[in-house]
DNA sequence: TAATAAATTTGTATCTATTACAATTACGTA
DNA sequence: TACGTAATTGTAATAGATACAAATTTATTA
């Protein structure tokens, strides 16, 4: 399991000055693996940090898109959500509950960038979206 | 190129009664495969349609929406985006600009619905993201 | 250690996309 | 034409995200 030791280490791999919040932060999303809305990790966190500001959470989020520690999803139309796994994997939204869940297991060539689109591509998202079986069931 | 008749008739067939803002909306969806947005589309039109107001944009793309006549992009955290084409193409956003372009000729496979994942997967969403050739040269 | 500078956090205000909703207008049918 | 239904409109409300200045914490230098 992650520790708040093993947050601040992971911080330090990408050039990130550890804060007590930074660490919380990256401590939530180490094993929280739910692709959290800033929402979320806000609320969480705030019971056990009394003064956590939401702006901290957004900036702090930022700061580690910036660096490559997390990963944004643009998969729900309402929030963005963070992974802090950057490996290559697709999602998946239920449509009806609204939870984001990863798909491992998918074939390497979906993930390779397209050549001599007239595009500097960087990144590639593949995003599913349908009913989660909790949802259907119910 | 596209008229307000064939935009009409265009409504008919996904079951959509043709009222003027409707068949307005979707001439300027067919005519401009710019995937724009609610606001792109309220601006091009007001002119035109002084009376025009962007909640009825939004009440009809909504419509276009639930009858399947338009596929909603979620690639851009700013704003929800609208294409016409609801056939298998991916999708490339520049993260300088903001503008989206369509990515054909991807190969079939990627479009494929991945099976034994536990969810009832309905669609699949390929989105690039980088920098355009407009956006690099300047 | 004390003083100072820099970085971080915080709270409030602001912006903007979207939805809710009630009032008005247009449409279809008897 | 008159009436009922559907569509449109404008305003208000909601909510995610950012801007910014004040306050706090951390780092640096004397």
């Amino acid at each position: 399991m992650y520790t708040s030791i093993q947050s601040h280490r992971y911080l330090l791999q990408f050039s990130i000055k550890p804060s007590v919040q930074r660490t919380a932060v990256m401590e939530y999303l180490l094993k929280n693996r739910t692709h959290p809305t800033i929402d979320e990790i806000y609320l969480a966190l705030s019971p056990s940090m009394p003064t956590l500001s939401k702006t901290t959470v957004y900036n702090t989020l930022n700061l580690f898109l910036e660096r490559g520690a997390v990963q944004q999803l643009v998969i729900d139309e309402k929030n963005a959500r963070y992974d802090v796994d950057t490996t290559s994997h697709g999602h998946f939204i239920c449509k009806n509950c609204g939870k984001v869940y990863d798909i491992f297991n998918l074939s390497p060539a979906l993930f390779e960038l397209p050549k001599n689109t007239g595009f500097n591509i960087h990144s590639v998202e593949i995003s599913y979206a349908g009913i989660c079986n909790e949802c259907r069931e119910s």
